[in-house]
RNA sequence: GGCGGCAUAGCCAAGUGGCUAAGGCAGCGGUCUGCAAAACCGUUAUUCUCCGGUUCAAAUCCGGAUGCCGCCUCCA
């Protein structure tokens, strides 16, 4: 089987083939760091989390990079403003992001460089670029020369005519171009600054992830992603970077993430209609979140909404019932067939099934909506097994039902928590935001019970209807009584 | 103004030329249950925004219309 990867450069999905057999190298750009992310930087790291993990599932050794932009305007704003310094502001983002990210489970990048670490190769590169005749110096800033590149436009599918023709473009005097990018620009009074040959200034953006992805994946290397928005210009402006200096390709394949909507529109700072990636975790579980990430394909919009997350809830429930039905099972709790059940070989093909689907839908361009409809599948499966009086199919296939689903489920970042303890967490979470006090309704089953054993069942009803009313669902099982949030 | 994307059930969402149009949420009927809930079984799009075309065959390809969105300025 081969992965196929939609490439952007091309528009087409394309099979993936790496440079070196047995290893991909992938370079993602990372947040600038002046404020705290949000959940369209949640959705972008969740899907190349998903991505790189998935490419390991495979067999892939895989070198992720993912930079931290530490210089830029809104840095230096933002440090201004609250009178700190600019490494101070970038630090304490940069550290906030770490902790977003670990809550949300995404493993760390193999590297994670940052801008200012890598001053001295990006002098280097301009001064190339200034030898090859695509750049000029205009009083103390650099910029590229974009007429220069022949391959300028190629990934976003522009041209330079095109562009001129739209009058958006800001005039700015120093630029022979409109459309020429500056790749330093000269530090002004109470600026940061670095000495180069042009004087002393600092970088501009594009600047960084061109040095930073060669020196830790070379020339050229497999896959180059970000969120949609990057393409043009930043990602256009890496390439005419590197590939001016080097003569070579940059990268092979390009992918880009959708964008997170509210209410169909873009979730952006600039708009104002963002929700932080820490007030959302106060209200649902990572987890929750990652479902409602990945249940669309990732290069669709997805419409972000208290309601949708709340269905990404739902499902996650499901899975985690199942898995403690599972996991129960395992612990030896539970009456099963004998090891010689007639339908272990039927689940067993279910199972060995379930992967191969799994694989087949992430290998057409990382279709993890399509990989969680499996996943739903084998959840029925199992169910339906359980559901019968009497299971006939043995404990050791459920322990091996239950270590596939855990397997696959943590490609995509899944079934990390023991599912006791998710279940719990989940009812707790949701009592909290109702006003609900857990120790109340533990002490209504608790009277309820009672009320049962007693056989007084009008009590017993309306117990349950009273909590019911409040969105308290109770299950009653012969040996316990438990709740959960509608 | 230039360039591009999307439109599938009540909602979300896969499917990109040919078997019964995945899956989730919600709803309805049944099994189970003291009654429920969960779970399971069944059911909910003769049809994929609309109009034309290509084809033996189209949600899927082509043309047009309508609507929504994005990039062109910082943006994941």
């Amino acid at each position: 089987m081969t992965l196929r990867i939609y490439n952007t450069q091309s528009r087409k999905k394309e099979e993936f083939h790496p440079l070196q057999e047995g290893k991909v190298g992938i370079y993602v750009c990372g947040i600038t760091a002046y404020d705290v992310c949000h959940v369209g930087h949640a959705r972008s790291a969740v899907v190349f989390d998903g991505i790189t993990r998935y490419l390991r599932y495979r067999g892939w050794e895989v070198t992720y990079v993912k930079n931290f932009t530490d210089i830029d305007d809104k840095i230096i704003d933002k440090a201004r403003r609250e009178n700190a310094g600019i490494n101070a502001i970038a630090e304490r983002y940069i550290r906030e992001h770490d902790e977003d990210m670990g809550m949300l489970g995404v493993a760390r990048p193999t590297f994670t460089p940052r801008a200012t670490e890598n001053i001295d190769g990006m002098i280097r590169l301009v001064t190339t670029l200034l030898e090859k005749g695509l750049a000029y110096p205009m009083d103390g800033d650099v910029y590229y020369s974009v007429e220069r590149f022949p391959g300028y436009g190629k990934l976003s599918g522009r041209n330079l005519e095109d562009m001129l023709a739209g009058a958006r473009i800001d005039v700015n005097e120093k630029k022979r171009n409109p459309l020429d990018f500056a790749l330093w620009k000269a530090s002004r009074e109470g600026e940061p600054w670095w000495e180069s040959p042009w004087g002393r200034g600092r970088p501009g953006w594009h600047l960084e992830c061109s040095v930073m992805s060669q020196r830790y994946l070379g020339e050229t290397f497999d896959i180059h992603g970000g969120g949609e928005d990057l393409v043009f210009p930043h990602h256009e402006n890496e390439i005419a970077q590197s590939e001016g200096a080097t003569g070579k390709t940059l990268a092979r394949y390009w992918i880009h993430n959708g964008f997170v909507r509210v209410n169909s529109e873009k979730m952006s700072k600039s708009l104002g209609n963002f929700f932080t990636i820490r007030d959302i975790l106060q209200q649902y579980h990572p987890e929750v979140l990652r479902l409602f990430l990945l249940q669309s394909h990732y290069r669709s919009p997805v419409d972000f909404s208290d309601a949708a997350l709340n269905e990404a809830r739902q499902g996650m429930n499901r899975f985690y019932s199942t898995l403690k039905l599972l996991r129960d099972i395992a612990a030896g709790g539970t009456e099963m067939a004998p090891e010689t059940a007639e339908k272990d070989g039927e689940m067993k093909a279910q199972l060995q099934s379930l992967r191969e689907r799994f694989c087949e839908a992430m290998d057409d361009d990382f279709n993890t909506a399509r990989a969680i409809g499996h996943l739903f599948d084998a959840v029925r499966l199992v169910n339906a097994s359980l559901a019968e009086k009497k299971p006939d199919v043995s404990r050791s296939v459920f322990v091996q039902a239950g270590k596939t689903l855990l397997e696959i489920g943590s490609v995509l970042g899944f079934f990390r928590q023991e599912s006791d303890d998710y279940l719990r967490r989940d009812r707790e979470r949701e009592a909290g935001k109702r006003g609900l006090s857990v120790a109340e309704i533990e002490r209504l089953i608790a009277e309820r019970r009672a009320a049962r054993a007693a056989k007084t069942w009008q009590r017993a009803d309306e117990i349950r209807n009273g909590l019911a009313a409040q969105g308290v669902i109770l299950q009653d099982a012969p040996d316990a009584t438990t709740w959960t949030i509608a």
